[in-house]
RNA sequence: GCGCGAUUAGCUCAGGGGGAGAGCACUACCUUGACACGGUAGGGGUCGUUGGUUCAAAUCCAACAUCGCGCACCA
């Protein structure tokens, strides 16, 4: 669609795939599979005997040859991490199994409700920027979510014809060649314009895919196709026979560049520092002493086309000219112009009397129409001086103002120069100042047309997301104006009005006609095009073939209204509202959508917009180049957040990048030990290693949390909170599966009676992790997955099932969580100990642990059943575990919440410095008791605060005086 | 002018009425049999200012300041 201008850097290697894929040919697909096959190791699957169900392939219909099955996977994970070599062989081989269309090759449940997204469509002269690659991240993950979860899905992809953007693209070539599309004339140019579009308006879909988009590209849809025309013919010309379209001559903004229209919010206005200067106008008849009068103006060139002075009907100092119905000459040219007298004028600003321009001012032409002044257009469509401005013909805007204020400052006539701050519009398409220009043009009746689209806000029935951003929505629709839909241009879709110059007959047509169906005489049909939005409001439903296709109702009756639509703030009018108009009128009353995601602005690092004439923008390309796309892709998600703008940090997209690294050393662990067959791996265990077998503490402890991730990730509530999400993966998969349960599994593995089912619950745990991460991260996870023997019959990944988090519940264990949480802290209190006094990580410790508080015993008997992980985590020789068990000689000490950990180190420790680390502790924890003891004495907290907030605040001022005790002992025993 | 958002560790940002958090950066140690794109242990913040509400405010409210965005513009 029309969009604000974004940087743009070429790429050509991105745009082989697409051309490929729109013909599949022969040489394309294998040599996919050769480059895929770069990383097929020679050795069998070593995983496979383990894998239960892998081979029992329900699904006849994915055959051998489209898709790889997992036997075909290499084996084993090269050491090294290199996203590129995996990406563009996954994406490849998505397609050829047909999984991006809505039953996804088979897989999706029809009994499952439908999840539809249309994209914004991109202009076909579209470049990716980092608008689109924040977004388009954002729908996929939806998407995938979506798919694996069964249901069906289709993510409805195309390309905008772009109007003017196109249209510029192709002069510019034209002007290469030192023509312009008048030399070609239009048919030959629309022709031209085609064949652009064929050689390069596939560049942006091929960049979607190289992100890793799964949206329905067998599908794509083009707002210039055959059946798009025809829906936008059948809008415009019901609007037109219902009186909602219709043609007036009126003051518009201008691109002189462009040489068209645009509408009201095509124009972007900038403030800039300009001038404000007073000009006399002599009376033709002075009166009292004054010969003339003082205007203000910011465009004195204008006034060659001013056609009245106004002054506000109560303001004292023009009475009297008021009453003798004074007149002006208006210098440099030969006329004369009245006084009138309006309301509209502030008497206050500046002398209280106004030129009235009404060809060229929005507000003069108001008052040009109230008072039947003339309307003199002293510029051609170029913006170039006509023979209305006498001497000055010929002459740009700029050179005007310049002979202009020349001539009158010879004339003794220029009163002052002052600098003046004021915002000026400029074509959002080409950045060149707008010209308010009086022309006939076709307009869009909008208030009757928005009040529906209003209600359904209002109603609910759309929603946006954040929520706040509806307020631009309301705004917009309850001080609309007229929309002003024509072009002067030539490539778009023609207005279909028809015009008979001999009788005077005149309609909107659906088809086109060449005879004049009253006289016979042969028709003219209208020049102008429509505003590519006219076309782009439709795109919801008009990409199901609406109203021409066959099978559309069904289509619309289906999966109509889709469910979510993403998209930059800066449409929430240009687009949003005028789908929601044109759905409403047009499909019986139904909005077009019910949840809009309004994503965050992408800024550079100093917080400034990224745009082309900044030249700060990023190559999201480049960017897939250095980080993956996946990385890239988890980047973004990482930092979108509900309420603030993207402060674009390419450190985050590091640490993605990291991210996915460390998934892919973290799933070679665990192939690596699941494919180790030494004696210990054979026996009774030789079941189904992907199902979880809970046996250890740390078992349980992980499979807890890997319930509470997934069921965090599940809820239904629609928050779309990617960043959240995003964070709560990494933090799940960093902190809690590699930096614990890998590394407490490296003791269970050594362990004969827990290998197995240790191996069980890394496989089981990693393929839910990935499962859980492929909406982000889909590459990296599809290519581990298929090495995994997670025993899945399901192909791929992308189309393998979500977790089930409501039976994962059923692994929530609270106890296995505090006890891996003490396991944990006397772990890190011994990582402390040696890292204090510079004790290597091979050498073991002896360890004394003092099991304190209320269920100390029982406490101390689970944490002695964990001996053996403890010893291997924590590198320790001799330990002791018990419940008052006292501080031996010449020991580090680490005073817990429920133990006392003590480490002898004879000759090492150093008493003084253990002591002091001691009293700072119990600094730190008495400043905490006397907090609590401040609240507890409180009685407005004891009569109104919540007992269960009373309650935690006397057990912890009762852990903290049993710690302060036991630090105080501890300090007392070192002297 | 009207409206919206932001202000938390050096940087980019989460969080959100009752114990200040992450990533990066920084310091020290570790080439331990997944990973140096790594590991471990650390240092670092009166949560923009001023009031108010509350038993309790970084968190809610108001005003102000600063920054950003949008809309509307008086020529």
């Amino acid at each position: 669609m029309p969009e604000s201008p974004q940087p743009a850097h070429g790429r050509d290697n991105a745009t082989d795939g697409l051309r490929a894929e729109k013909k599949p040919g022969v040489a394309r697909a294998s040599a996919a599979r050769a480059s895929a096959g770069r990383h097929v190791h020679t050795s069998k699957a070593a995983g496979a005997q383990l894998t239960a169900a892998a081979s029992a392939d329900t699904h006849s219909h994915t055959t051998a040859s489209s898709v790889p099955a997992a036997a075909d996977a290499p084996a084993a994970l090269p050491k090294t991490y290199h996203p590129r070599a995996i990406e563009s062989p996954l994406f490849t081989r998505w397609m050829q199994a047909g999984y991006f269309s809505r039953d996804a090759g088979g897989f999706a449940d029809n009994t499952l409700p439908p999840f539809t997204i249309v994209i914004p469509p991109p202009n076909v002269t579209g470049m990716l920027h980092m608008g689109h690659a924040l977004n388009n991240t954002l729908q996929d993950i939806l998407i995938r979510q979506a798919r694996m979860q069964g249901r069906p899905t289709r993510w409805i992809v195309g390309t905008d014809h772009a109007g003017i953007a196109t249209q510029n693209k192709v002069e510019q070539r034209l002007i290469e060649r030192g023509l312009t599309r008048f030399d070609l004339g239009r048919e030959a140019f629309v022709e031209a314009c085609w064949k652009w579009r064929q050689e390069f308006g596939s560049t942006i879909i091929e960049q979607l895919k190289a992100m890793g988009c799964s949206c329905d590209f067998n599908n794509e849809r083009f707002t210039l196709d055959e059946g798009y025309v025809q829906a936008v013919r059948k809008v415009f010309v019901d609007w037109y026979h219902q009186g909602l379209v219709y043609r007036g001559n009126r003051i518009i903004n201008w691109c002189p560049r462009c040489t068209t229209a645009l509408a009201d919010d095509e124009v972007v206005h900038v403030e800039e520092m300009g001038h404000l200067w007073q000009l006399r106008y002599p009376l033709v008849e002075p009166q009292d002493g004054r010969a003339y009068l003082v205007v203000a103006t910011t465009r004195p060139e204008t006034m060659l086309g001013d056609s009245a002075v106004a002054v506000h009907p109560d303001d004292p100092r023009y009475q009297p000219l008021l009453a003798a119905g004074a007149r002006l000459r208006l210098p440099l040219t030969e006329r004369t112009i009245p006084l009138i007298a309006d309301q509209y004028v502030d008497p206050h600003f500046g002398t209280g009397a106004l030129k009235v321009t009404p060809a060229h001012d929005p507000n003069d032409f108001e008052l040009g129409r109230r008072h039947e002044l003339e309307f003199i257009n002293i510029f051609d469509e170029r913006a170039v001086v006509n023979h209305n401005g006498g001497r000055f013909q010929g002459l740009s805007r700029a050179e005007a103002r310049e002979a202009v204020l020349a001539a009158l400052k010879e004339a003794d006539l220029l009163e002052t120069t002052h600098d003046h701050v004021h915002a000026v519009g400029h074509c959002y398409r080409c950045d060149t100042t707008i010209e308010p220009w009086l022309s006939e043009q076709w307009f869009v009746a909008m208030r009757e047309l928005a009040a529906p689209a209003i209600a359904a806000v209002r109603e609910g029935r759309v929603r946006f997301f954040p929520d706040r951003w509806h307020t631009v929505y309301f705004d917009w629709l309850e001080n609309i104006r007229d929309w002003c839909i024509s072009r002067q241009l030539w490539w778009g879709h023609r207005i279909p009005v028809f015009y008979c110059e001999s009788c005077g007959w005149q309609d909107a047509l659906i088809q086109d006609i060449s005879d004049c169906p009253r006289c016979g005489e042969p028709l003219r049909q209208d020049e102008d095009v429509l505003d590519t939005w006219f076309s782009s409001q439709l795109w919801p439903f008009a990409t199901y073939g609406w109203p021409a296709t066959r099978g559309f109702e069904h289509q619309l009756e289906c999966y109509y209204p889709t469910q979510a639509l993403s998209t930059a703030r800066d449409i929430i009018f240009l687009w949003v509202a005028r789908m929601v108009i044109s759905s409403l009128y047009f499909i019986d009353g139904q909005v077009p959508f019910t949840d809009v995601l309004i994503h965050p602005t992408v800024l550079d690092k100093k917080g400034n917009i990224m745009s082309k004439s900044r030249g700060n923008g990023i190559d999201p390309l480049e960017l897939i180049e250095r980080y993956g796309a996946d990385g890239m892709r988890f980047g973004l998600a990482l930092q979108v957040t509900g309420s603030q703008d993207l402060r674009f940090n390419a450190d985050t997209l590091l640490g993605a990048r990291n991210f996915a690294t460390k998934i892919w050393n973290a799933a070679r662990f665990v192939l690596q030990s699941a494919s180790d067959k030494s004696d210990a791996c054979s026996g009774p265990a030789q079941a189904t290693p992907v199902c979880p077998q809970p046996v250890t503490p740390a078992d349980r402890w992980i499979l807890s949390r890997l319930a509470r991730l997934a069921v965090f990730l599940t809820d239904e509530a629609d928050d779309y909170d990617f960043g959240t999400r995003a964070r709560a993966l990494y933090g799940f998969f960093w902190n809690e599966y590699c930096d614990w349960y890998l590394e407490y599994s490296k003791g269970q593995l050594a362990d004969t009676t827990l290998r197995y089912s240790t191996i069980a619950n890394l496989v089981y745990v990693l393929d839910k992790a990935l499962r859980l991460l492929h909406p982000y991260m889909p590459f990296i996870t599809e290519y581990i997955w298929h090495l995994l023997p997670h025993g899945d019959a399901r192909p791929h990944l992308m189309v393998a099932q979500w977790p089930d988090a409501t039976a994962l519940t059923r692994f929530i264990d609270p106890s296995a969580e505090a006890l891996i949480g003490h396991l944990n802290g006397i772990v890190a209190a011994l990582r402390s100990i040696r890292a204090r006094y510079g004790i290597g990580a091979r050498q073991e410790l002896d360890v004394v642990v003092n099991v304190c508080g209320s269920h100390a015993k029982n406490q101390a008997r689970l944490l002695i059943q964990q001996e053996q992980l403890l010893r291997h985590l924590g590198r320790i020789a001799r330990l002791c575990i018990e419940a008052g068990a006292t501080r031996p000689a010449h020991a580090a000490v680490i005073v817990g919440e429920e133990m006392e950990i003590f480490v002898p180190l004879e000759g090492l420790v150093n008493l003084d410095a253990e002591a002091a680390r001691l009293a700072k502790e119990h600094k730190r924890a008495a400043t905490e008791l006397t907090k609590r003891e401040g609240k507890l004495a409180n009685p407005g907290f004891l009569s109104k605060a919540d007992p269960i907030q009373i309650e935690k605040t006397q057990t912890e001022a009762t852990e903290l005086r049993e710690t302060l005790r036991r630090l105080q002992a501890q300090i007392e025993a070192l002297h």
